[in-house]
DNA sequence: CGTCTCCTTGAGTTAACTCAACGTACGTGG
DNA sequence: CCACGTACGTTGAGTTAACTCAAGGAGACG
C-alpha cells in the first residue's frame, strides 16, 4: 500500500520500450492482483522517492477467506482498476497527444483530490516527463510540448512539481478537458465519491 | 457468457472515435466487472452475428455468497482480464503497426487454443478491419496494409475470416512457452517475440 | 565545479493518417 | 435472374502528428 509518492507499473516490449500500464497515488494498493495470480507479468517502480507499506499475501489471503464482505471489496477494487486499464487503452488508442496529456492530468488530479492531497485545484505531481511519455505512449520532447500547449491555453499554470488546474469546474464542459470527463467521471462514481 | 462468435467491450472519446478496449472470446464472461460495480462505462457489441447466454447478476451474486471458492475463481477470471489489459495498454502505447497486430493475432490464437477452437493452427477470427483498427488505434487503411505485410513476410496465411499462424508450432517451443497456462501469459510468447 | 538528471528548443524525418476512388461479395426486391 | 444497395476490402497519393536527433540550459549534489 502506498503512503506517499506515485508509483506505476511497468511492462516493456521486446524492442525494449518502456510502457506504464497504471498509475497508483497515495492510499492505494498497486498489486492486489498478485492475490490470485502466481505469475507476476509486470513490474512496479516508484516514479520518485516514496513509502509504501507491505502486506503479506498469505494473511490477506486468510483474512479474504474469514470476511467474504472484506473480499468482496478488494474484488470491488480490483474491477475499479479494470475500468481504469480500460479508459486507459481508450486513452493512449484513440486520443490525440493533447487531449490524451490533459486526461491524465484529469485522472491524476482527480484520484489525488479522492485522498484529500489536493489543495486549491493545485496538486503534487512528481512525475518527469519520461514517465509521463511512457504512460502515454509518447516521446519525452512531445510531452514537454503538450505541457506548454496546455500552459498555453490557460488551462493549467505549473511549477516545479505543481500543478494548478486552472477553472477546473468552468473549463471542464468548454476546453479540451471536456473529452476527460466521461473516463474519471465514472471512476467517480464508482469509488463514490463527490466530484466538485 | 458466449457461446459463439467474439464480443468486444468498446468506448468513444468525446471526439466521436471508437475504441475497442477488450475481446472475449467462445466461452469467456465479458461482463464479471458488472457483478460488483454499479456504474457499467463501456458497452459490449458482436463483432459478428454471435450467441450469448446470460446470467442474472443476483444469482452469481447469491452463489459467490454462498461458495467463496466459486467467488475466488470469478475473482481471479477478473485478475486475468485486468492483466490482458495491461498488456493491451503497452501493445497500443509502445509498439508500432506491424508487431501491435501481430501482438493481437497472438492473442487472439492463443485464447482461442485455449477454448479449443483451433485446428491445425487455422483460427476463425470474423473480425472486420475496421473493427481491428478500433482495437488497435489504428485506421482501417493501415490495418489492411499490416495484414498484407504479414502475408508477405509469410508469418500468416488468410482466407476468408480464416487466420493460419505458420511459424507458430516451430517457434513456440524455442521461447519458452508453456501450454495450460491461463490465457494473459500470452504475454510471456510475446515479450519474448515468438511470432516474429 | 564537474557530473548527473531532467528540461527545453529547433530542425529534419517518418509512421500512420486522411481522402478518394474503385473492387468484390452478398443479399434483397422487382 | 438481374439490378441495385450495402458493407467490406484494397490501392494510390498527399498530409500531418508525432518522432528522432542533437545541442544547449538549469538545478541538485557530492
Amino acid at each position: 500500500m502506498l503512503i506517499d509518492g506515485p508509483v506505476g507499473s511497468t511492462k516493456y516490449t521486446g524492442e525494449g520500450k518502456r510502457q506504464i500500464t497504471s498509475l497508483f497515488v497515495t492510499g492505494e494498493i498497486p498489486d492486489l492482483q498478485g492475490l490470485y495470480l502466481s505469475v507476476m507479468d509486470c513490474t512496479f517502480s516508484t516514479l520518485t522517492p516514496s513509502r509504501v507499506g507491505f502486506m503479506r499475501h498469505d494473511t490477506l489471503r486468510a483474512i479474504c477467506e474469514q470476511h467474504p464482505s472484506i473480499a468482496t471489496a478488494f474484488w470491488q477494487s480490483t474491477l475499479i482498476d479494470g475500468a481504469i486499464y480500460s479508459e486507459w487503452v481508450t486513452n493512449v488508442g484513440r486520443r490525440e497527444a493533447f487531449t490524451r496529456m490533459a486526461h491524465i492530468l484529469c485522472e491524476l488530479i482527480y484520484r489525488l483530490r479522492a485522498v484529500g492531497r489536493i489543495e486549491d485545484h493545485v496538486a503534487e505531481i512528481p512525475i518527469t516527463k519520461a514517465a509521463l511519455g511512457d504512460a502515454l505512449g509518447l516521446s519525452t520532447v512531445h510531452v514537454n510540448r503538450m505541457l506548454q500547449e496546455l500552459r498555453r491555453k490557460g488551462l493549467i499554470a505549473t511549477s516545479g512539481p505543481r500543478v494548478h488546474a486552472l477553472n477546473w469546474a468552468s473549463s471542464r464542459p468548454r476546453r479540451g478537458f471536456r473529452e476527460g470527463l466521461p473516463a474519471w467521471a465514472v471512476t467517480e462514481v464508482l469509488r463514490g465519491k463527490t466530484f466538485l
